[in-house]
This record gives structure tokens, sequence and C-alpha cells, in this order.
DNA sequence: CCTGGGTGGG
């Protein structure tokens, strides 16, 4: 090689690999003699499968500077190669390749597809270079130190951005090494280099070697915190970016002295603390760049006319405070995105002003106010208010001339009004979504539609009357079309949808209308091929037939009045892609036969009139309510089967006999089992109770016997056990004490013996305790005596034999049943949260008795509080702290053997609606007349 | 394909 004149990289097209011939460059003086070249390289240059080489030269009597990508200088000598981009594939003989360009100033190999070779170490030879660029070519393993010679470099670009590319590796301290002679570096991209340093290295080596460094880019380097100080040395800084880096840190307050900092990006780095504001000020800033960090606190300082800001992203952070009306201010400002903050008080109406804006967006956070006036920035493409507060209505006005508006949603807000028919017209608009805010009146027809761009209309769950406009059936490119929860009213034909071909999710549920979805036009027509589905409640006589849809993987066709039997097609529904399917609340009889229930994730089939015998569900079912029908057989042997991925699966409410199979028991994700109000009998299988994954056992009003089984999981996770209303005897279990997270038990009216169930003191979250009518014994010594119980409030443990007298201890430790208890506030009701990436709960229900009236509670308010001992063999004095329980909605002592005087305290029981003392031997009082005439007062208001 | 991009959620 040493005696050639020349010197030369090969380059190896990969596109012309696949295409069957090779491409070799060769670079250099020119040559006279093409084919000695060739014989040259074959031995000295590193490259496989070569097939066929063409030589792409360059005539000598040319000036070979022409060539696109080198530049020689006047003597001939190579000055630069920009190959950047190139496709080039296939390798650099390692050591001498590059020999001979001892001239070169300017490398750039960017973007090729060296196939995970090492990064040339010939490469120290070119000490000429001040710009050096391998990023993303597809080169691998450690960073040759040789670099460190380059002492002129002003540029070094050796990221590696994509993925699929394996990074350098330059492994702490060799940084130090690396930039430690490149005085004159200005720029330094290391992105994704794994660098793999602390912060006290990587910015002491940076701000102690790189006085004059301008661009610092090292975003995915697994760089660690904390940020020094130091850094705030380079004066000339920038451009800064360290996205993606796990540092951890605060950014100190001496960031604020970069006075020549343009962009800030510090997106993903786990930042913390208070995010010095005095950097917002900084009068050259321009990009400032925050996204993913949630426990960077902030505010929005105010922001001076003429601000150099053009883009800020502060989303997904926990910047908070308002929007300062000096964000008008900011006339260069193109793209701000500030979702997923805690921003609050009012949207300042001098957003108006950002006449430069392209992309807005302000979603979920708590501002209120106007929606700002948009038609003076007519650049913006993207409106994403969505997820605040905002209040008032919309004018035309509002969006007038917005030619370039892709995007807006202003959906979950509190606007009203009607929606300016003008939306609908604008040129650029592909998704418009105003869901969730109280629209209302008519949907009136702008002028043209005719070149409408929508895909997606969203105005579900808004106040809106009158029939579905007519227009909307024809927007030919409408892929979304989702209209539930208004008041749209009148009769809708389906074949009115044959026009929008593209349309995948069709929502018309829960308003006002009547869907004719039968198929009696003379001219079949051609429906769209639909995923989802959504005509609950559109007063459907019949089945639509679906039979040709097979993309259909949602259908709700609840509360309507469909008749008979469930046709077998639909099981093939979306050729077994259905995986949702609700058909509550309708007047289904028969489930016709043969059918084959598949791959269903969701089956709702609950409050129809469906008898015979339970369907099997299928086994990939994760929610399955058959209840409220009037099933009428055995459950089937091998149920736990076909349950055996559920996580929710009720039969309550039929006429189901025989005994609960012990297969149930396989069902092991199951969160919520209610096999309530029929009439079952046998034992409470073993198993059942053993179960680590319940949350909801519900087995009550059945004719179960036997006793219950001591075999409750050490990690069991019921919070509601309802066993009330069978036959069951025997004591309450000792191994219920594991069920630590009990909120309802109720094992009322069965024939259970014993003491108070005391191994539950320790489940702290009890709410509802029903001991009714059953033989327990004994005396009453307050379990919550200790705050135990700090959130009761229901016990009825009427119609037993307790006996001795009442616990002063118990009414001061109910914190339940006080006015003060902040869980009163939450004006909630009892229920169980599961599978929480969807809207399920299981809603809890308690009976109580309220002036000898049995009241089944369907829900149980966390406001509602009730003490029934009715009936019992109690005697002594009532105590005076009866009157701590300040919320008490119903108290019935009534029927025991109480003495002496009612409490005076019983005055202070202000929220009492039902009180009942009969039949005991109390004495009357002065007080008597007072409470009685106090609680006439009070719940009349006389 | 790509050299800093830009979704869509609930």
């Amino acid at each position: 090689m040493s005696n050639l004149s020349f010197s030369w990289i090969f380059v190896i097209s990969l596109f012309q690999i696949l295409s069957g011939t090779n491409t070799v460059l060769v670079f250099g003086q020119c040559l006279d003699d093409q084919r000695s070249l060739l014989n040259q390289f074959k031995n000295s240059i590193i490259f496989d499968k070569t097939i066929s080489v063409k030589l792409v030269t360059w005539n000598q009597s040319e000036n070979c500077c022409s060539w696109k990508g080198i530049a020689c200088d006047s003597s001939g000598h190579v000055i630069s190669l920009e190959l950047d981009n190139e496709s080039i594939s296939g390798g650099i003989e390692n050591s001498t390749s590059l020999l001979g360009f001892q001239y070169l100033e300017k490398l750039n190999l960017a973007y090729n597809r060296f196939n995970n070779i090492q990064i040339p170490k010939g490469i120290y030879n070119l000490t000429n270079l001040t710009y050096l660029n391998l990023s993303n070519a597809g080169f691998l393993g450690q960073i040759p130190p040789e670099i460190s010679r380059m002492t002129r470099l002003v540029s070094l670009d050796l990221s590696t951005l994509f993925p699929g590319m394996q990074p350098l590796k330059l492994e702490n301290p060799n940084l130090k090494k690396l930039v430690q002679n490149l005085k004159e570096l200005r720029e330094l991209d290391l992105d994704g280099v794994n660098i793999s340093a602390p912060g006290s290295e990587w910015c002491q080596a940076l701000s102690s070697s790189l006085p004059n460094l301008s661009n610092l880019s090292l975003s995915n380097c697994l760089l660690s915190g904390p940020l020094d100080s130091s850094l705030s040395q380079l004066h000339n800084l920038s451009f800064l970016r360290l996205d993606t880096n796990n540092l951890s840190t605060t950014i100190p307050d001496s960031f604020a002295n970069l006075l020549k900092l343009t962009t800030l990006s510090m997106s993903s780095c786990s930042l913390q603390g208070l995010f010095p504001d005095k950097i917002f000020q900084l009068p050259t800033l321009q990009n400032l760049e925050l996204y993913n960090n949630k426990l960077l606190n902030g505010n929005l300082p105010q922001f001076p006319r003429g601000g150099s800001l053009r883009k800020i992203i502060l989303s997904h952070t926990n910047f908070s405070g308002s929007l300062p009306d000096s964000i008008g201010n900011l006339g260069m400002l193109s793209w701000i995105d500030l979702t997923n903050c805690n921003f609050t008080g009012l949207l300042p109406s001098t957003i108006t002003n950002l006449t430069e804006v392209v992309y807005l967006d302000f979603s979920w956070n708590k501002l209120t106010g106007f929606l700002p006036l948009f038609n003076m920035s007519k650049k913006l493409t993207h409106i994403d208010l969505s997820r605040n507060g905002l209040i008032g209505s919309l004018s035309s006005m509002h969006f007038e001339g917005l030619n370039d508006l892709v995007f807006m949603d202003l959906g979950y807000n509190s606007l009203n009004g009607s929606i300016p028919p003008a939306l609908f017209a604008l040129p650029s608009l592909q998704q418009l979504k105003l869901s969730n805010n109280q629209f209302s009146g008519q949907v009136n027809e702008p002028s043209s539609t005719s070149s409408s761009q929508l895909d997606t209309l969203d105005l579900s769950s808004n106040l809106l009357e009158g029939h579905i406009p007519k227009f909307f059936f024809e927007l030919r490119k409408l892929n979304v079309l989702l209209l539930s929860f208004n008041f749209f009213n009148g009769t809708v034909q389906m074949e009115n949808i044959h026009n929008l071909q593209n349309l995948t999710s069709l929502e018309f549920s829960h308003n006002r209308l009547s869907i004719n979805a039968s198929n009696s036009s003379s001219s079949p027509y051609q429906f769209p091929q639909i995923t989802r589905l959504s005509l609950a409640s559109c007063n459907l006589q019949s089945f639509p037939d679906l039979r040709n849809q097979s993309k259909m993987s949602f259908l709700d066709l609840s509360n309507n009045q469909i008749k008979g039997e469930i046709p077998n097609w639909i099981w093939e529904a979306g050729n077994g892609i259905l995986s949702h399917l609700n058909l509550s609340y309708n007047f289904l009889q028969d489930l016709q036969k043969p059918y084959n229930i598949s791959n269903l994730s969701v089956l709702d089939i609950h409050s129809n009139q469906l008898q015979g015998d339970l369907p099997i569900p299928p086994s990939s079912a994760i929610y399955i309510d058959y209840s409220s029908n009037n099933f009428n057989h055995y459950i089937p042997a091998h149920i736990g089967n076909s349950v055996s991925f559920a996580s929710f699966f009720s039969l309550s409410n039929n006429s189901l006999m025989g005994a609960i199979p012990e297969s149930i028991c396989n069902a092991s994700y199951l969160l919520v089992l209610d096999l309530s109000n029929n009439s079952l009998s046998g034992t409470i299988p073993n198993c059942l109770l053993s179960s680590q994954t319940l949350g909801v056992l519900n087995l009550g009003r059945n004719n179960l016997s036997g006793t219950i089984p001591d075999a409750f999981s050490p990690s069991c996770g019921l919070r509601t056990l309802d066993l009330s209303r069978n036959s069951l005897t025997g004591k309450i279990p000792g191994s219920l004490a594991n069920c630590k997270l009990l909120e309802v038990v109720s094992v009322g009216n069965n024939k259970i013996e014993g003491i108070f169930p005391y191994m539950l003191k320790n489940s702290f979250s009890l709410r509802v305790l029903v001991l009714r009518s059953n033989r327990f014994h004994g005396e009453l010594q307050c379990p919550g005596a200790n705050h135990s119980w700090p959130n009761l409030q229901i016990i009825d443990i009427a119609f037993n034999n307790f006996s001795g007298s009442l616990s002063p201890g118990c009414f001061l430790s109910w914190r339940g049943m006080e006015l003060d208890n902040d869980s009163q506030f939450e004006h909630n009701h009892l229920k169980f949260n599961f599978l929480n990436l969807n809207n399920f709960y299981y809603q809890d229900t308690v009976t109580v008795t309220i002036k000898g009236l049995e009241l089944e509670l369907v829900k149980i308010l966390t406001v509602f509080t009730s003490i029934d001992f009715s009936s019992n063999n109690f005697e002594g004095q009532i105590p005076e702290t009866v009157g701590n329980l300040s919320s008490l909605y119903i108290l019935n002592l009534s029927h025991n053997a109480l003495v002496g005087k009612i409490p005076e305290s019983i005055g202070k029981l202000t929220q009492l609606e039902s009180l009942d003392l009969s039949k005991n031997q109390l004495t009357n009082s002065t007080h008597l007349l007072y409470i009685y005439i106090y609680i006439y007062i009070y719940i009349y208001g006389v």
C-alpha cells in the first residue's frame, strides 16, 4: 500500500449488492489505469460477498473536486469527504485505509451501513480534521481513544440515535481522556453513546477541557446525576440536550448564567425540585423542553415583550400555578405543550396574540375561564384544551380562518351553548372532539361540507338535541362518529351510513333515538365494515343484521326492546374477533341453537328473560354477567374450566338449583363472584374461601347449609363477604381474621351461633357488619375501643341473644358515624373497583330495616349510617357516648332490657331520621319530651 | 426508513 501514490477507501452500496452488482467508489488522486487499481485493492481491502465490482472514478482531465461529496484543495489533496446517507456498507480496512488522507479537514460518514464494525483506528492519522461526523453510520464498540489526537476538532458527532443501531461505548473515565486535548471543540454530539458516568465526572470533564463548547448533545448516554454547576462555566453554551438520562437531580440556579443558551432540552431526565424560573428569562432562549419529569416543580414567570421563545414543552411535569397574561408577549412562539401538568386559574385571553403558534396543547390541567379567540393564529394545526374546566360558549369567530387546523380537542370541559356550524367547515380539520361538555341545542349544518376532511367527530356526552343532522352522513371521510349520551331524537335509518364507507366506530347510545336497523330498503345497502358499534338504548326492536360485518370487535345493543332469541350468527360476528358483547336489558328469552360462544372477553347478557341451561362462557372471557335472568337448572359441574380467566362472574338473581360446583375454584383470576339470590343448596366449598384473589364473594339469598368452612386464606383479599339469608350453622370461623381488607360482612338471617366475631377486630376498613337474625350470644365487648373500626357506618346485630350492658367505648370509636369524619364528604358509595383499565366495578348492596320496613340499599352511600341492636337482651343504661355519633341516621335499641334515663346527649344526633327505643324499661325523663320534639322539628322542619 | 419529532388519550 505504502508504495502507492494514492489512498482510498472502499464503499459498497448495499442496494447494489442486493441487485447483483457491487459499486466500489475509489477516491484519491485520479487514475489512468483503473484495472491496475482494482488488482491492488483486492489484496488489501476486506469485504465479503463481492460478486462483481464496478469502478466509479472521475476523469483526470476534469477537476475531481466537482464530484459530489469530495473537495480537494488546489494541489489535488482531498480535504473534504462528505459521504453521509449514501447507503454505504462493507468495511474500511483497519489502520491503513485512511492513510494518505493527511490533508483531510472534514470527514462525514454519517447515516451509512458499515456493518457493525469498529471505528477504524487509522482515523488517528487525520490530525488536520476539524469536522468529524460518524453518527448513525453503523459503527459499534469503543470509540478509539486516538480521536483525542485530533486537536483541531471543532465539531465531533459520534451519536447513534436510532433503534437497532448498536451504541458506541465510551466508558468512564474515557470521556475525560477523549476531550482533554480538544480545546477547539465547539460541537459535541454523543447521543446514544454509552458513557455511564456520574455527574461529578462527566460535567467536570467537559467544563474543564472544552472552553469553547457551544453545542452539547448527550441524550440517552446512561449519564447519572447530579448536574454539576461547573457546566455553567461553559459560557459559550448555546445548545444543551441531555434528554433521557436518569439524572435524578435539581437544575442548578447557575444555569441561568448561560447567557447564550438557545436550546435547553432535558426531557425524561428524572428532574426534581424547583425549575429556576430565571432560565425562562434568558434573552436568547428559543427552545425549552422538559417533557416527562414528573417530580419537577415550577411556575411560569412573567414573559417580557419580544421574548425569543419558540418552543415550550413542559408536558408530564409538575409545573403548577397559573398561566401569566404575559404569555401573550411570546410573539415568536410556535409550539407549546403543557399537557398533564398542574396548571390552574384562568386561561389568559392574551393567548389570542400568539400569531405564530402552530401547536398548542394545554390538556389535562385545571384551567378555567373562557376559550380565547384563535382567529389571529392562522398557522394553528393542533389545538388541545381537553380535560380542563373551561366555561362559556363557542362562536364561529373563535376559529375563523384557521385553514390549517387539523386537530381540535375541547373535550371534558364545561363548555355550553350551541356548536358553531363553521367548525364543520374548517377545510383541513380531521379530528373534532367536543365530548363531555354541556353543548346544547340542535347541530346546524354549515354552508359547505363537500370538501370536509373530518375523520373523527366526537360529540358524545353533551346536551345536544334535535334530529341527527343529515350532513353527518355526508362527511365521506368519517371514520369515527360518536354521538352517545345526548338528547338527539327522531328515527334514524341505519341505511344512512352507507355513504360513510370509511366508518369504523359508530356510537348512538343513550339518546332519545329510535334506530331502525332492519334492512327493509328495497335497494340493499352496503354497510361499512365497523369495528365498534354502540346502539344502547336506541329503541331497537330486533337485532340489526350484522352478518357481513367481518371486523366487529365491540358491540353494545343493551337497553333495547329486543325480544326472542339471540341469533347464533352473533357469536361469529367479526369472524370471531368480537371481544365485547353487551345485550343486557332486553327481553331476550333464548339462545338460538346450536351456538358456539367464541373468543369473547366481555359477555354481558344480564337483565333479560333467558331461561334453561346456562350458556357455557368462552374460556377467553374475563367479564361474564348472566345475572337477573330466569336460568333455572344446575350450574354445570365443569363451569370452572370456562371461567378460568374470568375476573367477574355473576349468576345472581336467577333460579339456579343444586350445589356450587367445586370446579369454580379453578377460576384463579376471579375478583368478583356473585351467586346470590338463587336456590343453591349444599355447602360452601372450602376451596372457595381459600381464594387469594377474590375481592367480592356473594352467596347470599340461597339455601346453603352446613358451617362456614374455616378456610380463609392467610392472604385473603376479600372486601365484601355476603353469606346472608341461607341456612348456615356453626360459628364464624377464626380464619376470617385473615381477611383484613373487609369492608362489608353480612351473615344475617342464618342459624349461626357463638359470640360476637371479634376476629374482625383487625379488619380496620370495616364499614358494614350485619349479624342480624342469628343465634349469637354473649356480651358485646366493644372491639372498636382502640379505634379499630374508624369507618364503621352500619352495624346490625338485631334479633340475636346478645346480653350485658352497652359499652360506652364503642360509640366513641366509630368515627365513621361522626360528622367531622372526612370520608363523609366524599358522597360516594361503596363499590369494588376491578380491572383498572376499564370502568368496571361491583356495586355493594345491603338490606337495612327502617321503622319496621326492610329496605334494600342498592348503593351503600358512605354517608348512610345505622345502628340496630334491637331484639336482644341488652341491659343497663344507654351510655351518654351515643351522642358522639353525630351523623347517625338510624338508631334502634328497641326490644331489650335497657333501664334508666334516655341520655341527654341523644339530642346532639342532628342527622337522626329514625329513633326507636321502645320496649325497654327506660324511665321517662324531662329530656325525653324535649328530644322527641327536637327530632320532630329537625325532620319535618317545622 | 433516518440527520429532532410532533401521536392521541379518556
